[in-house]
DNA sequence: GTGAAAGCGCTAACAA
DNA sequence: TTGTTAGCGCTTTCAC
């Protein structure tokens, strides 16, 4: 007894109209609150509309208005490392952008999406089933990205902003975020500083620059043996700092691209008998909640989260309505907690 | 010059038609596969639809075929205490889920939705946008979910089995886990153990139950006043533990309803200069990925997050196809980390 | 204030 | 092998 959709055939318009002994069309006024239509009419109909459990169909709907409030949102992963998903960033952003979406009455088209496999984007939006696009983070994914956006498929990215880019970016300012907290452990006396982080990504890439430019900017060289590529999180990414804490036990502070990878590294400092602050100080980037709860709590650069869900939003409605848009630079805190006493 | 979707109109089945001077019929026949049709204009349709970027509307088509391949997944959010999409848990199962609906190729309608309004899940339902529900965590909606369920909708529940459940759960044995986690404790000599958990809410209300059977198999009582109740993650859960250690400073082990709260914990515990485990055993639940990374890492109670999407998918299926399901036990398993030594 | 009819973009008999 | 036609569930002129 396998059937197309659920057990029993559903209900439409025909059937509340011959119920409410109308017609399809005085149903559809009714239930859509059109001005001229008797009062007892409409009254009646939706009463038996939500009594019934009725809710008009909305692929229907949508067919023949011509409209679409479904906007696709993207989450690239990389089957290697299983990045993205577990950063507690990316999921805070998740929200974010679900909050903003809801709120301006769009509905959400969630699509995890091999980061080799992102031309299928396009598809979403050249079949109808989204008006707009969504992507958390763009990884390597540039030129995929440019292609879409030069095929006029509104997109916005969560990310950084690239050389040649023709599509709209919103994310912090990566390069002067970085070249803070480095300023900060430079600051504080800290000379052999590692970064840690996967300067194959854009966002991290930057980081990377900020943290080459504080040094240059104390007339400091840094140390190519003390940049650490790893990714945004994982299990990898512990066994490769571990490793590296092995091997460096001499360092005095860490920039790391993430706070995970920060927790991560206090974790390996802390295996290895090294003390946070006292030997090694650590700063991470993103301010998610667990790193004020962590032990010590770590220094961050914040990223207002709760306002990229409705930049990128907004920045999309004025695509969508044909509208030219710059990338957004969000504002960057730094944020100082013990690990960097 | 505001448009209703995008800027320029979008490209459809009867303009590959005229530029291939064929029929829209055979346009169709050909992007679909149809067997017995001229291969050559088969190749033909299709590398014009490729160079054109086009794609079948799918809406058009569903409703056409009176088909929907798309799956409602449900995040209740508790807007008081923002519960849920923090806690890693939460999100490790969405990619769980996500990961099961695409290969059984299914697409994801994600709703993050207020505990108190999750009957308009039924609209998802009615309106034909999903053909199926999905609920991650059950919270206080048993009577919203028994109703849904009752009336036909499809819907499966990440949860813990109630009595007199019209729906279908899927979840671990939350009163067994919990009770293994305290044996363990119990085992290890801890005799003033706390619970922290918020009760009223169905899962840490059955594994407090765990926790008092354990008790009761050791011939010991439970001691009212070590029951905390707090909520899974969130800010206010640190400053209620903070302060409940204040209270308790000669507790010698705790339970944790989440792993979050026992991380939560051990920082409240070392700030107040007591050692974990040397003073107080800890023990968590879920077994996300941070508990083995924390210092100390924390012994929980393991679920098996990558089964739970694939189960959850095919009871869905089946409730779908209109065949009865029972609710399922995940199991569960102890993970003993130096939390416990 | 209400109904009849056309059509949104597609698929599937039925013909040819 | 291909074209013609009807219709999926809805909205909206246009008549009445």
């Amino acid at each position: 007894m396998a059937m197309k959709d659920s057990s029993s055939k559903k209900l439409q318009m025909a059937d509340i109209a011959r119920l409410a002994g109308v017609s399809v069309s005085t149903v559809s006024r009714a239930l859509n609150g059109n001005a001229r239509i008797n009062p007892q009419t409409v009254q009646r109909v939706q009463e038996l509309a939500r009594s019934l459990n009725y809710s008009i169909n909305v692929g229907a709907k949508n067919l023949r208005m011509r409209e679409n409030r479904t906007i696709a949102l993207i989450i690239p992963i990389d089957r290697a490392s299983n990045q993205s998903i577990s950063d507690p960033f990316f999921i805070a952003m998740l929200g974010s952008l679900a909050d903003a979406l809801t709120e301006a009455n769009y509905e959400i088209l969630l699509s995890r999406l091999d980061t080799d496999q992102l031309d299928r984007i396009g598809e979403l939006y050249d079949n109808g089933r989204a008006c707009g696009i969504v992507v958390i983070g763009q990884w390597a994914c540039h030129e995929q990205l440019n292609s879409l956006a030069s095929r006029g498929v509104p997109l916005v990215v969560w990310g950084t902003q690239l050389a040649r880019q023709m599509y709209c970016t919103v994310g912090s300012d990566n390069i002067s975020g970085a070249r803070m907290a480095t300023a900060l452990l430079l600051a504080k006396g800290c000379r052999k500083i590692a970064f840690l982080g996967d300067a194959s990504l854009p966002e991290a890439a930057h980081r990377l620059q900020g943290f080459e430019q504080a040094h240059r900017e104390a007339s400091l060289t840094c140390d190519a043996s003390l940049v650490l590529p790893v990714s945004f999180s994982g299990q990898k990414a512990h066994a490769t700092i571990q490793a590296f804490v092995t091997r460096q036990p001499h360092i005095d502070g860490i920039v790391a691209a993430s706070d995970l990878i920060a927790m991560a590294a206090v974790s390996a400092l802390q295996t290895h008998g090294l003390r946070v602050p006292q030997d090694v100080r650590v700063v991470g980037y993103d301010d998610v909640d667990a790193s004020s709860h962590f032990n010590p709590p770590i220094s961050t650069v914040h990223q207002s989260i709760e306002d990229a869900g409705p930049v990128m939003v907004q920045v999309l409605q004025q695509l969508m309505l044909g509208n030219v848009q710059n990338s957004v630079f969000m504002p960057t805190r730094l944020v100082q907690r013990q690990s960097t006493d």
